[in-house]
DNA sequence: TCAAAAGTGTTAACAGTACACCCATGG
DNA sequence: CCATGGGTGTACTGTTAACACTTTTGA
């Protein structure tokens, strides 16, 4: 293989919103990031997003699942979207890498082994980071907030089933700001996206009604919303359906 | 320069509302797209998207404008903007290139000087393409008709000044359905979009009352409709902007 | 005075936030 | 029977599409 002064990896920032223990916290859920330690060179103490140089014969989200699984452990993504493309020359120092960055999100039940070297943080409170990546974070974490308002991509963050006070704190930990629970199951159940399951969670310790059961009808990404205004006329809308 | 058996190159789809000339159209104007014909190799004759190798010392954007400006002699762009990555590994035959798809917003008053290789397409009546251009059209060509509900990139089709039905005309050739001028107006006016210029075009041959001629505020992109649903609460939004 | 084109005003539907109120459960 | 939390219903606001109506021009 010829030796090349360019190359191209990916680095995905993997979200999942995850408790938080510290009982002073406003919010008992919060959304966390995945980065690894690095330990040797003059980044050392610094930390990473996951990824790697992509290989030649794999696309770059191929690149990314593959990267994930075998660095990381971590296979049980509920979603995963290129955010943007990192290309300025000097960006990292030697020679030049394009980075792709992704967006990642696990299911708050997903549990993934994590090697010694990696620890989830949380969004709002990063370590110090290498080169660029906290900006690739922020263009992801951004990404998706945008998104969870226009698509069905709260089934990602969600667990197979929840309360929709759960589902409106993994909403809110994502968003960054508070989600009426009212309002949001308005929201989902008009456009289709939840079921009920039929049973109900426990109540907590100190008794209340016990909160029904929902699911999402489709874990599947959907856009739902597609205009913020200039919407096109219902006729021509009925005729794309047809 | 060590040869490389990978590459990164960027196409441009430069978009421009333009007249049509054929009266038996039910549209005046028409969004097109700029395409170069090969001439030589297993792909004569057939029709590419302008754009080249990536620079090793500019990033995508500059590389995209450079490129424009070289081979094609587009230097107005009204606006320029990343679409997506594609990396299929055989997306092309030969080694493996990447390539950053991008969206180029020329105005329609723009007339650069293309080369005779060159020409405009009517975005929905496109020749015979060379690999994945075809693709790349259709993504920027959406992303395009999405942006235009929920910022001001308006502008970008339209001339210095305008009337409110030409530029409806144009929001309606970039959407591909047709646009009230009575709503276009009122909605860009909310937005603190449109100014009066004062003047008024004259009417046409028939008579008819001359309308007014407008400009943008501020030809700048901005994002005036972030969310199609769960905002933050009204507090929350009024801290972001303290 | 008429046709044509631009601009204004009105209406009705709809979506979304906020919030009050009722319901089910444990202690 | 009371506190705690879940669920339902409603009021209010803002935005938009659709369209009728008025105004201004040339013939």
């Amino acid at each position: 293989m010829p030796k090349c002064n360019t190359g191209h990896e990916v680095l995905v920032v993997v979200g999942q919103v995850r408790p938080v223990a510290h009982p002073t916290s406003p919010a008992l859920h919060v959304l966390h990031v995945l980065l690894w330690q690095h330990t040797l060179g003059p980044a050392a103490g610094r930390w990473a997003l996951p990824g790697g140089v992509v290989g030649d014969d794999e696309d770059l989200a191929t690149s990314a699942t593959r990267q994930l699984a075998e660095k990381v452990d971590v296979r049980s993504l509920s979603h995963l979207e290129s955010v943007a493309e990192f290309s300025d020359p000097s960006r990292i120092p030697g020679r030049r890498v394009f980075a792709s960055g992704f967006l990642g999100v696990l299911p708050s039940d997903a549990d993934p082994d994590i090697p010694d070297d990696t620890a989830w943080f949380r969004v709002d409170d990063l370590p110090d980071t290498v080169f660029d990546h906290a900006e690739i974070v922020a263009r992801a974490r951004a990404r998706l907030a945008a998104k969870l308002s226009y698509s069905t991509l709260g089934f990602a963050l969600a667990p197979e089933e929840f309360t929709l006070s759960t589902l409106a704190q993994h909403y809110a930990a994502a968003l960054g700001h508070p989600v009426d629970p009212t309002n949001l199951q308005r929201i989902l159940t008009r456009r289709g996206e939840l079921v009920r399951c039929g049973r109900s969670a426990p109540p907590g310790p100190s008794g209340g009604r016990p909160a029904a059961l929902y699911r999402f009808a489709e874990r599947r990404l959907r856009i739902t919303d597609q205009f913020a205004t200039l919407r096109p006329p219902v006729d021509v809308l009925t005729e794309d359906r047809a």
